[in-house]
DNA sequence: CACTTACGTAAGCAAACACTTACACTTGGC
DNA sequence: GCCAAGTGTAAGTGTTTGCTTACGTAAGTG
């Protein structure tokens, strides 16, 4: 989750992930979308959307098709949406934890 | 809004986003939170969110207190929420782009 | 006024990152 | 078997990032 948040901050690769957002699409046309980089720049950052698991690979011929993958995005959203929401609930253990290094740290030294 | 999300990509800033979630709490308390680093490495994160706007600082003598701020927060949430649900509608436009693209790059080379 | 508390900030450093160019590797058609 | 198409990968480069130590500074305290 970690992994996709880092890919995710990367406008390029989210400019990525919404070309393949519904459809597959083979490496060089995604790489042919942008102007301004090299194919090995793209190819680069399918290897890091594809390790995040944003997207999955599936080859055909010397051809391989990426898409979305819906399933670790959908993840993606309850783990954000957990994070905003949860703050609140689990703030009083944070505070209480908190409170105990505090004590010890000023007891050590 | 590309600031936020960068800056959300850090665990640590994640964790610190947390602390202040709900209350205010000075610089110290916070670098307190954490034993593995320095203040002065809190004090830089800080800075990141503040930059962000995920965080806002009152100050309060030589203290500066910092909370969540939970209207950009909101903002990056709404963003994400877009960007999960766009890509199906916006897909036809960026295709058309994309074959116009296209075909410039075949006639022009 | 000296001293302490609570901070930011400058400088430097190693690791990570987003690129590039050059090359290697598969796959399928002739 | 040879060649072209489609693609990953290795090596190198400049920039950014997360950190450290050291110093600077503003606000309260005696």
């Amino acid at each position: 989750m970690d992994a996709a948040l880092k890919a995710l901050a990367e406008p390029r690769r989210r400019e990525i992930l919404r070309l393949v957002w519904s459809r597959e699409l083979p490496a060089t046309d995604i790489a042919d979308h942008f102007a301004e980089v090299t194919r090995s720049a793209i190819s680069q950052h399918l290897s890091v959307l594809k390790e995040a698991a944003l997207v999955s690979e599936r080859r055909d011929g010397t051809r391989r098709l990426y898409r979305a993958n819906a399933d670790t995005m959908n993840e993606l959203r309850t783990f954000l949406d957990d994070y905003w929401t949860s703050g609140l609930e689990r703030l009083r253990d944070v505070a209480e934890a908190d409170e105990a290094r505090k004590r010890q740290k000023k007891g050590r030294h």
